[in-house]
DNA sequence: CGCTGCCTTGATCTTCTTCAAAACGTGTGG
DNA sequence: CCACACGTTTTGAAGAAGATCAAGGCAGCG
């Protein structure tokens, strides 16, 4: 413990190509909705599309505002927010590339539910919410894509509610460092890495507790050895272990 | 309180021709989704449904079953359930006529993510999977409300998890009171009921909590003149006052 | 009537929050 | 390379909120 490592997460930052022009098509085609449309429609939604980069730390839109465009992350990772009155954020979702965030639903509210943030350095595609209305109606297959994605999201999130009820927060930590491994797991000689600054305020936020509660459920994992962190990241040593935890195997 | 009347809330079970033929058109016709096809196609489309009648309490699949089908309510309350290990139902949400439930993304799980029980009687429209898939494929429209439909519930359980993270079960519960009013209450003498049995025990489910808290809240609220409940029922008397604590006007 | 579920209420105990202070890590500028 | 300053993390002690366990009351129904 004498000697401890700088933080294993890798800053993803200097990459400026990633937002320009020329590969946007690259982007834009592996998006998981638009997987199998003919490369001339592709070609086509593109034009509707534009990128814009932020910093991390950066806000892309604040809860309240307007909802006019619809994102999508090309590169980095987003974070969904929702604000307390007692000025604590709850971490609702992180959003890695594929993923859509903003306005869905033209119909419903006019403005945005969350709010959104870079958590890293972000490459976004924005469009016009009536212009992304006018691509869904016009294929199909995209819609039902686009469909999929959210009902999982609002499975997921049904999932979330079903543990912030009925799980200590133990339990509620071991599982979303293990939704988050799934997500931004990458193997490294620390453990399995959570590819991603991640504070315990975050952690926090995502578990619904504080800080310091935060704080205590990490430092006994790490002495009993199922996981290893430090200043900004988490690493998981013994998935199995872990998921025990999270399942609420021997404990309630 | 010495004479507190049976249950205001309305049995809705003698309505035996409600789940008949007869009126299945005028029903699907009156889906959200469906609204504004031209009746040649409701029609068509109507070929594809079977009705379903279930008794209160009934189960219409569990957790886990495979997810052949796509539900529709046409009439009646439907809530959807989560399991815990505990042996804990955690109540997700409650569906009311023209929402969708079963199995909405048939690329995702091959299994029904939550358990679906008939609340009072229900006839329920069900449409097989792909059938569904190939409706919304030709009728973009039709996808696009869904679509609405799922991405508004995908909101409502993020506020959902941001409420049970950051206020005190006596917020929880007023905010849940507030919610199910929102959506099934009825002015009546006794206040604006809401017009489904509703027992303690589904209260807490709802937000997290125990059944004994949920009933000591309950208490509280009544005595203080906001709500006025009993065996299986619970109107608001002041819905402003109600609003005021869920939100955490003064307390926190 | 008496049975079966709901609902209420009390006492105790655990969990988590709160408040606060100190230690640590990291980047900065000397 | 060192020292400082800032944000993050750790840790402690006290207190509050809610869970748990259990007993009793009340309503509706056979």
């Amino acid at each position: 413990m004498s000697e401890r490592r700088r933080s294993p997460v890798e800053p993803e930052s200097i990459e400026p190509h990633m937002c320009s022009l020329d590969l946007r098509l690259e982007i834009i085609g592996k998006l998981p909705f638009f997987e199998g449309l003919p490369p001339a429609e592709i070609e086509r939604i593109n034009q509707s599309f534009r990128e814009i980069g932020y910093q991390p730390g950066e806000t892309i839109f604040f809860t309240g505002d307007p909802a006019v465009r619809l994102y999508v992350v090309a590169s980095g990772k987003v974070k969904l927010m929702r604000h307390t009155f007692t000025g604590q954020d709850i971490l609702v979702d992180i959003l890695t590339p594929g993923d859509v965030f903003g306005s869905l639903s033209t119909l419903g509210d006019e403005t945005y539910p969350n709010t959104a943030q870079a958590q890293t350095m972000v490459c976004a595609l924005a469009i016009n919410a009536e212009d992304f209305r006018r691509i869904l109606a016009t294929y199909p297959t995209v819609a039902l894509k686009v469909l999929d994605m959210t009902s999982a999201r609002l499975n997921e999130a049904q999932e979330m509610v079903r543990r912030l009820s009925a799980h200590s927060v133990e339990q509620r930590i071991a599982y979303t460092l293990l939704k988050l491994a799934e997500k931004l797991g990458e193997p490294q000689d620390v453990g399995l890495l959570i590819q991603m600054p991640l504070s315990r305020e975050d952690l926090a936020g995502m578990t619904g507790t504080t800080t310091a509660t935060a704080s205590r459920v990490i430092s006994q994992l790490q002495r009993d050895g199922l996981i290893n962190s430090g200043r900004q990241w988490v690493a998981i040593t013994d998935v199995e272990a872990l998921r025990e935890i999270a399942e609420g195997v021997g404990a309630h």
